[in-house]
DNA sequence: TATTTTTGTCACTAAATGGTGATATATTTG
DNA sequence: CAAATATATCACCATTTAGTGACAAAAATA
């Protein structure tokens, strides 16, 4: 007969793998994943290494099921204006470039993330770009296509632009503390401008696409 | 009496040093920056990892050497029309953007040159940074600003939003066997339309500014 | 409570890495 | 050619890092 699992106040698995998951969270956020090492996630942690290897099999399997626990493109606003959808998704695709500029800014955890993704072959990062794309897909099948027909392509383009644009954007405002092209990414006038830009882009599609 | 320097067939200081230098290029470019590491610069270099310290100081100075010595950003067409900065520099706007994209995409070493600066707070890596923005400074002072007047912020924002897409979307390419928003950007195709989108953008720019 | 099993710690090995003093060799100079 | 010195190598140490076997302590079970 198999045993009750253990589930005492000081020694308790479930508990110690989640304080590993959150040691691994709380490094690539504040150290970045150069910092993911056996020694310090188990230190962070408040735990022995050996766990590590117990538990996850090893650093490798202990990150890849901390990526797959976390959902970092969560952050597509829920409520979709249906009417806007049927008339082509203009404000739609408007509001989700501003919300993707706001979000990513805010989280250092997805930039590590993106950083990482261009840099490692992970298995689990790649998993996560697909994620991304496929989530992407749905949208731009919705709000993009129906409305430009032959055109779509050039729309996704402009939109790619967008969200890449987004991305570096926001990883170098982080990271350095410099204009880029004349603007202050860090100010709310500079961070302002850029999404009237995004708004001026995205109608100019609509417009004269 | 100082001596004359060492220029010998076998030992040579100065061929030395820039065989370290070399050497820090070829790992960059096919390895990455994180594999910088003295041991493998020596090996690489072919000589002995005790001068390194002995003629740069140790491995963040060969470095820093390094990245002064290159010029990363020079890409810049160097033909600039005067009849087209006369009358706004559109198509110089258009021309820069485009030659942009194939060379970040084409130079591997500026990639890593460019995720570094995102990652690592290094004085040269930040000084690098500084030399693209005083020299895209130069250009959207000619370019831009004469022919946007108060609406110049917000076409540099759309510049920023497009350099800085372009930097992305081309790491991305390299990195990833992937699409972005559908689009294949290591096909002629998929890079075609990224370029026709940059060329719409600037078109409506200068039109509907 | 005594036994068994799970959970956790510790001390250790091995490999990789950064750094340096002693020494050997090539090159120049007299 | 011999002395002087710049150039380069080597052996070595200290630190960091990954990984593991032996053992200790807590929790469950009978």
């Amino acid at each position: 007969m198999n045993r009750k699992v253990v589930g005492g106040a000081i020694r308790n698995k479930e508990k110690s793998k989640q304080k590993f998951l959150d040691a691994v969270g709380w490094i690539l956020k504040t150290k970045g994943f150069a910092a993911l090492k056996v020694n310090n996630i188990a230190t962070v942690a408040g735990l022995d290494k050996k766990l590590i290897y117990n538990y996850f099999g090893g650093t490798d399997q202990l990150i890849d099921e901390y990526l797959h626990s976390q959902d970092f493109w969560s952050s597509v606003p829920n409520e979709i204006d249906s009417v806007d959808i049927a008339t082509g998704g203009r404000q739609t695709a408007k509001a989700l470039v501003h919300s993707q500029f706001d979000h990513v800014y805010q989280n250092k955890e997805l930039q590590k993330i993106i950083l990482w993704g261009l840099l490692e072959n992970r298995k689990s990062l790649r998993r996560l770009a697909e994620k991304r794309e496929k989530e992407g897909e749905v949208l731009l099948k919705n709000v993009g296509d129906p409305h430009f027909g032959d055109k779509g392509p050039r729309f996704r383009a402009i939109m790619a632009l967008l969200v890449s644009g987004i991305y570096y954007l926001d990883i170098y405002a982080t990271s350095h503390n410099l204009t880029f092209c004349g603007l202050d990414l860090r100010s709310k006038e500079g961070r302002e401008e850029v999404k009237e830009a995004m708004s001026f882009i995205i109608d100019r599609a609509y417009l004269d696409l």
